[in-house]
DNA sequence: TATTGTTATACTCTATAACTATA
DNA sequence: TATAGTTATAGAGTATAACAATA
């Protein structure tokens, strides 16, 4: 995973008579676990790390939501995309999620069986399956989105309407720059950031 | 993982005609190999899919370059806590980075099999292995932070001083009202970015 | 011969629980 | 009895490659 600790050079001048102190205090059973020369309160400064561990935090917090209406991320991105664009082939919508074919498979397996998609034969290309949603793959697709919903909201509490919109020029900017594809989220799996 | 693509209501309009065209014109290996309809080029105004997007791709990054120098991200985190805090144990510095023992276990093994990190008895309880970094381990650490530093060059790319700092404060206020532990990366493995 | 969807399979990462040696 | 470290093991997620039907 990930983004890296840049915070070392703050710690390592007390040692065990702190430790054991902070290892034994009540009060203590979240924060204190660790000694206190490893559980530095001092936020890092260091962009890559802050945007590696917020994206990260955004990511699996909105996975835990999403569980709620029993939905995995990937899930809800394919309902998603097949409500896009309906009749779709497999391989195509696989495609635009960056899924090879096999894994797509998987999920629609999964979505029909759930009896929120539709595989339907077309007609012009019998070798192809298009995907329909199903009335109830609106309704879970109405639900994932209201969690979404749920969730932009706590991730920008005690922001100001101008922060919100200050820090998405700024991310987008980034994606701008780096050329992250303006739709495409990189990684598809809902283990990564569900773990 | 992830974040979700709340993209969907810009497309579903066109359909095969422009596709086909699309999926054989000559100039799009990379980005005409979607469809248009599913290819949308305005950038998803979302602050929870930006914050998650550019999080996971800031940290996929991450671990390909670190990859370079040979390092995969939960190593050199552990190598940096080793050099926080020199002579905890195993189980200390583990808790620290939130892995389980046994996971402890597999990376100090390759660690010390490198000659990065060393396991030296503690004379007041024969149980713990006390960690310190070896020459070679310091080197180590030396090029992960030259990569770290790198990286976050190339992440602000085309940002200006003001905007970097602006950044960072916003997320920084995330960090802080989301209560992230301040150092705490969620997620420890490396495989979770770098699919 | 190429392509869609499918299956089989192998690999990696991860956590859990059993085990040992010390305390 | 509890704790530090280790090992064994099983599960999830993933990709690759072989396969069948169709083009």
């Amino acid at each position: 995973m990930s983004e890296e600790i840049h915070q070392a050079e703050t710690v390592g001048a007390d040692r065990d008579p702190v430790f054991s102190k902070c290892a034994q205090s009540a009060d203590d059973a979240t924060a204190g676990a660790l000694p206190p020369a490893l559980d530095r309160d001092q936020a890092p400064r260091n962009l890559a790390f802050l945007l590696s561990q917020v994206g990260i935090h955004a990511s699996r917090r909105f996975a835990e939501r999403l569980a709620e209406v029993d939905l995995q991320p990937p899930h809800f991105r394919v309902l998603n995309l097949v409500d896009a664009a309906e009749g779709r082939s497999q391989q195509e919508i696989a495609a635009a999620v960056q899924a090879p074919p096999s894994r797509m498979v998987a999920f629609v397996d999964e979505l029909e069986r759930r009896g929120l998609v539709e595989r339907r034969a077309d007609p012009r290309d019998r070798r192809v399956r298009a995907l329909y949603l199903t009335a109830a793959g609106r309704e879970a697709l109405a639900q994932g989105r209201e969690v979404a919903r749920r969730h932009q909201e706590e991730l920008t509490q005690g922001m100001s309407e101008a922060e919100q919109q200050q820090l998405t020029d700024l991310l987008r900017k980034v994606v701008d720059e780096q050329k992250i594809g303006a739709g495409v989220h990189p990684g598809f799996g809902s283990k990564d950031l569900s773990r």
